[in-house]
DNA sequence: CCGCATCTGAACTCATGGGTTCAACTTAAT
DNA sequence: ATTAAGTTGAACCCATGAGTTCAGATGCGG
């Protein structure tokens, strides 16, 4: 077999050690000797999976990117099938996205992707299509739908999802202090529902539009 | 005098030197040598001015977002006398805001910021209060006045001040793939438009609240 | 049991860059 | 003119770290 190499799988445990490593140090900062320790690995065994350091930095960010998109997605689930009361249905899924917007590895992908986008311009599309970008497709396939059942008033629902996003993302930033600090879950849920407010209130309470 | 030191302060030259270095090539990757070259100096008059590399960092940053901030407070200016027409003039703000936001300098600091800030976890300190939160609250106060003069509907004009905020420079990230591309002035324009729209529908035009 | 692929640890090369030293030079103030 | 502060370029020391080499483990299929 091709991929029933050697031990199980070397591979990806350097991809994590990789993407825990650079997540603590940043790139420059860190040293392959570090995180081939990190992956429980010897250095030159590194250099058999990746030719290089950026390289092994191009498929970590790659890897953790997708690990966490899948779940942001999969977090928009309930607006398939909203119940009676659709503010309480968007507040959910706003809460479930603000703690994955908040956990220690998205954290740190984000700052990674800030401080990295100038030396790795690629990246950017690694990630454009299982990034944000797809986040925000998503949800606006979702609000579309709602819209079709006159549950939203739009007819963009692209903007609608940016918006909404906005309004829940936003206020995070400043609270969190660029990611540094955790909040409870007691103000994660006041910033989603202020943000389903608002959102209903220009998207869902107004007459036409 | 104390300040009319030999030449023309080099002091300021190196700042700005820095700064550009830094922003062009991330912390770790800068070498104290190309900050010299760029503000025109010998490395040995760095250190003269700067014990460390990481304080020639801390004080570039420190001036970097001084300047930007005193550019953004300003730009908020003219919604302490707005026309009839308060969206006209949130609309002139929002657009001023987008323009100093897409700025060069501007997103090379918030790159930088984001990149370094677990291993220089001061220099949140310095630009907490130089930093959003300043904008956020200058522009909270904006709204109180707009609101006591019955313009605004609101009884947190921090979270309105939060959620405008959200709302304009939210959707720009996706856009601008991370500061990288930028955008012209119809777009920016646009984007302004829609967020104040948004705003206004939620925050303006509704009876009480 | 053998060969093959992989993994390992240690040592090595080499380039980069932080920070210092020093002797010579420039400039401002007295 | 003299002094003192500040600047300059070049050379220097030294730590760090990327990437390689190699001789010896270690496990696997046949």
């Amino acid at each position: 077999m091709t991929t029933t190499r050697g031990r199980i799988d070397k591979r990806q445990a350097i991809l994590e050690g990789a993407f825990t490593v650079f997540a603590r140090e940043g790139y420059a900062q860190s040293c392959v000797q570090d995180i081939a320790r990190e992956a429980g690995v010897a250095k030159p065994t590194v250099y058999n999976h990746m030719t290089d350091k950026a390289t092994l930095f191009r498929h970590a960010i790659e890897a953790a990117a997708q690990a966490v998109l899948d779940e942001r997605v999969a977090a928009l689930e309930p607006l398939a099938a909203p119940g009676d009361d659709l503010s309480v249905t968007l507040e959910e899924v706003a809460g479930a996205l603000l703690r994955l917007h908040t956990d220690g590895r998205s954290c740190a992908l984000r700052r990674l992707l800030y401080s990295e986008v100038t030396h790795f311009p690629d990246i950017l599309d690694i990630v454009r299509e299982s990034g944000p970008d797809r986040l925000t497709k998503a949800l606006a396939d979702r609000l579309a739908r709602l819209a079709l059942a006159g549950r939203v008033h739009t007819t963009d629902p692209d903007l609608a999802a940016e918006q909404f996003l906005g309004l829940l993302l936003g206020p995070l930033e400043a609270r969190t202090q660029m990611g540094t600090r955790s909040l409870d879950d007691s103000d994660l849920r006041e910033l989603a529902r202020a943000a389903t407010r608002t959102f209903v209130r220009a998207w869902a309470e107004q007459p036409a539009r």
